[in-house]
DNA sequence: TCAGATAAGTTGAGGATTCAAGTACAAGGT
DNA sequence: ACCTTGTACTTGAATCCTCAACTTATCTGA
């Protein structure tokens, strides 16, 4: 028998498959309902609330292009069409960076903070029942800490490199 | 001043959106490194891969559209055009359900079965080195715990109903 | 100062997903 | 038998995402 060098990878034991069926199920299940509920009560899939949502809280409601897609943990491209769908619906508009003339700013406007202010609301419940109403505190800081591992495990290497506008 | 009736909703708590916050970023990065691996690696997404999966685990590689729909917590739209994609590559045929002619099966052809042996070890590396590798044996069921009370809690209610077939 | 390498951002084509609507069949009651 | 309602699945259009290619601008080093 030639199996010699097969290598036969390191399968998920019981355990772990189990964990990793609640991953998939949990989340394909809950990005379904986040998306739905807001596509029903505001007109815009998850991802563009937390897009918003970003952008309500940084200094002038403002943001580079790239850093916002660093923020968000998405491409750059992907970012690109969200903010044109986001900009004609005059939730959020565009300006040129003046110090980098390849720079551009996202800007929240007034019109997609009142929108992300009444969106807000319902979103927040719907996570809520969907996750905090039914794990315990305990369960909670575990939930976050193993999901917080996960995360910088995947993020690009210097992702908290300085951005050079930022020095 | 007339605010007596605007419910303020309950916001998240400082700890409670740390915790959200890793869940968005953790869910997004891992989604996108999985989908990556595999369509480089096997020319599918995530999803058609877990699809393959769970056909290959089926009696006789083959389940009921409905069924499987509901395995994978999907909606059947969603099935119907991954199935047809997947149909389209001799991964996957339909057959029609005799007892029930509105019904389709679909199956895991042998085709489907060799690429999915060839992906699997790709993506169990994948998973592996993304979340068990890197969090303790508690942690991990921490994790699945949680995430199994999340999926409950959205699963539609009477997802385990009978289905006909099955009797 | 100038060529190459990098970075910021956009674009378009090809897939994938959603939603609403449609077809075809089954079940249940009258 | 017939009609109504519900189930199984598909379809098409609109939207969204990915990937690779592209434009424009900045940086780096000789």
């Amino acid at each position: 028998m030639d199996t010699a060098h097969v290598e036969e990878p390191r399968w998920l034991s019981d355990e772990e498959q189990r964990v990793w069926r609640a991953y998939v199920h949990a989340t394909a299940l809950l990005e379904d309902h986040l998306d739905r509920q807001l596509q029903r009560d505001a007109g815009m899939p998850h991802i563009y609330y937390v897009l918003l949502a970003c952008l309500s809280e940084a200094p002038h409601r403002r943001l580079r292009m790239t850093e916002l897609a660093m923020t968000m943990k998405i491409t750059r491209s992907r970012l690109s069409h969200a903010v044109a769908r986001l900009e004609k619906n005059g939730w959020v508009r565009r300006e040129d960076c003046p110090s980098d003339k390849r720079g551009q700013f996202a800007i929240l406007t007034d019109q997609g903070m009142s929108v992300l202010k009444q969106a807000a609301p319902g979103h927040v419940n719907a996570v809520r029942q969907a996750v905090f109403n039914r794990l315990s505190p305990d369960q909670q800081k575990a939930l976050g800490e193993a999901l917080q591992i996960i995360a910088e495990g995947l993020e690009p290497k210097d992702a908290s490199a300085d951005l050079p506008w930022l020095r």
